[in-house]
DNA sequence: ATCCCGAGGG
DNA sequence: CCCTCTGGAT
């Protein structure tokens, strides 16, 4: 098969997120949250865990927890409660607090729109770093979980595996303007229809526009 | 039973 | 690269 032209992969691209936002209008980040804490607290509750029971547990979170302030100064064993039913619950408790020291400590209670800053966070990774970041309109990021990892590849996207990697070739890919988006609808899609271990490809919307179009399994 | 919208550590 | 941490969803 001739390789495809980097023109005609960032046509195919566009279109592929045109087709996924019509199939699924309602795309958007489905956390909870009305101040910057509360979306880097949300998204950090939200790995290995479904964004459903986050907001379930993030009203009583957030009255207990208005800033940064008020988990800097708690005990650990404190946070821990209202966090329980969310999964990695002693970890993501730890983090919070710590996160929170260093927001008071080193960045006026503040949530930083910095990237490279938000990374320096603890519990705060590459990924969460992105989704907080387009979210409050900083750095600009296309955040890779193992959905886009997936997908990117499945569709051709990529050749990587390295999510670096994969982000530098999706920002190559579509515009700057495209990749808040972008991500989510990824994310859902991968979610909904294109399964990591048998993709539902006979209902999915961008199917002849996929070159693994039919084939099981991950892997590159 | 098995997988998951991750991060950190060995 | 591999492992662990966790409960919930299926």
């Amino acid at each position: 098969m001739a390789r495809e032209s980097s023109q005609s992969k960032r046509l195919r691209a566009i279109e592929v997120l045109e087709r996924l936002e019509r199939a699924m209008p309602d795309v958007r980040i489905e956390l909870d949250y009305r101040t910057p804490l509360e979306l880097l607290v949300a998204v950090i509750l939200s790995a290995q865990c479904t964004d459903k029971r986050v907001n379930l547990v993030t009203p009583a979170l957030f009255q207990r927890f208005p800033d940064a302030a008020a988990y800097a100064s708690a005990r650990v064993e404190e946070v821990e409660p209202f966090i329980q039913s969310c999964g990695l619950y002693r970890a993501k408790a730890k983090n919070l607090v710590a996160a929170a020291r260093a927001l008071v400590a080193e960045h006026g209670g503040e949530v930083p729109r910095s990237r490279a800053v938000l990374e320096t966070l603890p519990g705060v990774g590459r990924k969460t770093a992105g989704v907080v970041c387009i979210h409050l309109g900083g750095d600009d990021a296309f955040p890779v979980d193992t959905h886009v990892k997936r997908l990117a590849f499945r569709l051709g996207f990529t050749r990587h595996v390295d999510p670096d990697k994969v982000e530098m070739d999706m920002q190559a890919l579509l515009p700057s303007e495209r990749w808040m988006k972008g991500h989510q609808l990824l994310v859902w899609h991968g979610r909904r229809t294109c399964f990591a271990r048998s993709p539902a490809c006979e209902r999915c919307p961008v199917a002849e526009l996929c070159p693994k179009k039919g084939v099981k399994g991950v892997a590159p």
